[in-house]
RNA sequence: GGUGGCGUGGCCGAGAGGCGAGGCAGCGGCCUGCAAAGCCGUAUACACGGGUUCGAAUCCCGUCGCCACCUCCA
């Protein structure tokens, strides 16, 4: 079965094929590093990390690159603005702090390094080439105000507003820069004059004066110099769609470029049935919310809804994800029980089935690899995913290790595809960090102890004494269950 | 004005012409000393009105409502 893609120039489901067999390059619009990372931000990292992670498992070499972009219009002035403390921060540290921000959100929620993460003014000079290159073929012009701007020429570039089929006439004017030196409102900077009021540090000579690049530019210049003049996939918000990506699609397709393949847009997500965004005060930053949840908790939320989808977010997402996903976490837990209860092979093999580690894409049940080649279907994947617990727990019920083993190899196998195996290396530390190991090994004792306790009473038949035993560790957050191998606690 | 999308059971969320995905919550049952967990069962769901069809949540036409982009945005 072949991979099947929505590519959202053409609007419609097509057959991917990589330019080369068995390689996928990718190129994902990353933050303006501007302020705090929010949960949209979360999403469309998460997005393009679990299609990386199925590209890989389903035998490809993958480079994705997502870049960085730390010049920019608003990075300028948030270092403008005086701090807290009345301290100004410059345009380049406030930068680097929020990518800084970013990284580590990114790395809390599991989601995999890009092969590499370029940014915008370390590629200046690939910039200039490609304004330079605009120039000679006819499609861009610098300002005529005299000042150092360059503007692409929309007029010249008949495809223009093909990425999202609209026609020039009835566009809207941009207003990315002052108007002064454009031929038409809907011309756009590829070079920004340095103006008196910004910091020279933020201006780099260039063949018509002093600047720093327009909004656009920096991902053409980015996305063709390390993944070439055509690539398979470009990725990016909905909201990119226009103008960030039609007017990079025209530059480069302008510069002789073929550029990217296939396109594709990640949906946003909602509160209240409204868009997030900061004059609303809505905002969830990425912070608050890895506060309110365990990380692969916040994982699968943020996965549960296709990619193209409106994800919602309410007061109980998060809790009802916790259901869910415990639900799972609660299979592999029980799995690992019934295998001490097994003969070493027997055990052996359950606990391998069980290992996090690299997706085996041999160990997938055909529902799931079915929903992940037909457009990243996650929602579907997630059904076979629940449904392999549920029989997973019902050969548990029955002591059937051979079909429990079986059910736990496919349920670990998903888990590692879609970065969500509790026992990865990734989610060590998370929200219990701060609970080193010697003392959970101390309550570990204190608790064994108390359930011993209890089981005695449970022998005698002194259930008002074993109830009055779980009931103060239920007080302090430790829960006791009784399975037909012995008594299991866990932390609620 | 232009472009794109959405309206599915209490909630989240798939599907896209014919067996009611999946999860959360609820209810009933099994199991349990009681629980918990697990399993089994449980819903006259597809905005509205027409139409096409043997058959429509799914296709067509119309209506209503909501949203996004065209301005910085993942």
């Amino acid at each position: 079965m072949k991979q099947r893609i929505y590519d959202s120039r053409a609007q419609d489901v097509i057959d991917f094929a990589p330019r080369e067999a068995g390689r996928v390059g990718l190129y994902v619009c990353g933050p303006t590093v501007q302020s705090a990372p929010h949960i949209g931000h979360l999403r469309s990292a998460l997005v393009y990390d679990q299609m990386r992670r199925w590209f890989a498992a389903s035998g490809h070499e993958v480079t994705l690159i997502r870049n960085v972009t730390d010049i920019d219009d608003k990075i300028l002035e948030g270092a403008r603005q005086p701090r807290e403390d009345g301290t100004r921060e410059e345009w380049w540290a406030l930068a680097y702090r929020v990518e800084r921000e970013f990284t580590a959100v990114y790395d809390a929620l599991g989601v995999l390094p890009p092969t590499y993460e370029p940014r915008a003014t370390a590629n200046v000079a690939e910039m200039i080439a490609l304004i330079e290159r605009l120039i000679e073929r006819g499609h861009a012009y610098p300002a005529a105000d005299g000042s150092a701007s360059v503007y692409f020429d929309t007029a010249s570039w008949p495809a223009y507003g093909e990425l999202t089929r609209q026609r020039r006439e009835q566009m809207e004017d941009a207003a990315d820069s002052e108007p002064v030196g454009k031929r038409d409102p809907r011309d756009f900077a590829l070079w920004k004059a340095h103006r008196e009021h910004e910091p020279l540090s933020a201006s780099w000579p260039s063949p018509w004066g002093r600047g720093r690049p327009g909004w656009h530019i920096e991902c053409s210049a980015m996305a063709t110099r390390y993944l070439g003049e055509e690539f398979d996939i470009h990725g990016g918000g909905l909201d990119l769609r226009f103008p960030h990506h039609e007017n990079e699609l025209a530059q480069s397709a302008a510069a002789g470029h073929p550029f990217a393949r296939h396109w594709i847009h990640n949906g946003l997500v909602n509160t209240g049935g409204q868009k997030m965004s900061k004059s609303l005060g809505n905002s969830l930053f990425a912070a608050d919310l890895l506060r309110r949840a365990r990380p692969i908790v916040l994982r699968y939320f943020l996965g549960s809804a296709h990619y193209r989808s409106v994800l919602e977010f309410s007061d109980t997402s998060l809790d009802e994800a916790a259901a869910a996903f415990e639900r799972i976490e609660g299979f592999l837990a029980r799995a690992a029980a019934f295998a001490d209860a097994l003969d070493d092979e027997a055990a052996t093999a359950l606990r391998a089935a069980l290992a996090a580690g690299e997706p085996r894409a041999e160990a997938l049940p055909a529902a799931f690899t079915a929903a992940m080649l037909d457009d990243f279907a996650i929602p579907q994947a997630l059904a076979a995913l629940h449904g392999a617990v549920r029989a997973g727990n019902t050969a548990l019920d029955a002591g059937d290790a051979a079909e429990a083993t079986a059910r736990a190899r496919e349920t670990a196998a998903m888990l590692n595809v879609l970065g969500l195996h509790p026992a990865d290396a990734v989610w060590a530390g998370g929200s219990t960090a701060g609970e080193d190991e010697s003392a959970a090994a101390a309550l570990g004792a204190l608790v064994e102890q108390l359930a011993a306790e209890r089981a005695e009473a449970r022998a005698e038949r002194d259930f008002a004494r074993s109830d009055a035993i779980r009931d103060r560790l239920l007080a302090a957050g430790i829960a006791l269950e009784d399975t037909p191998n012995g008594t299991r606690w866990s932390l609620t």
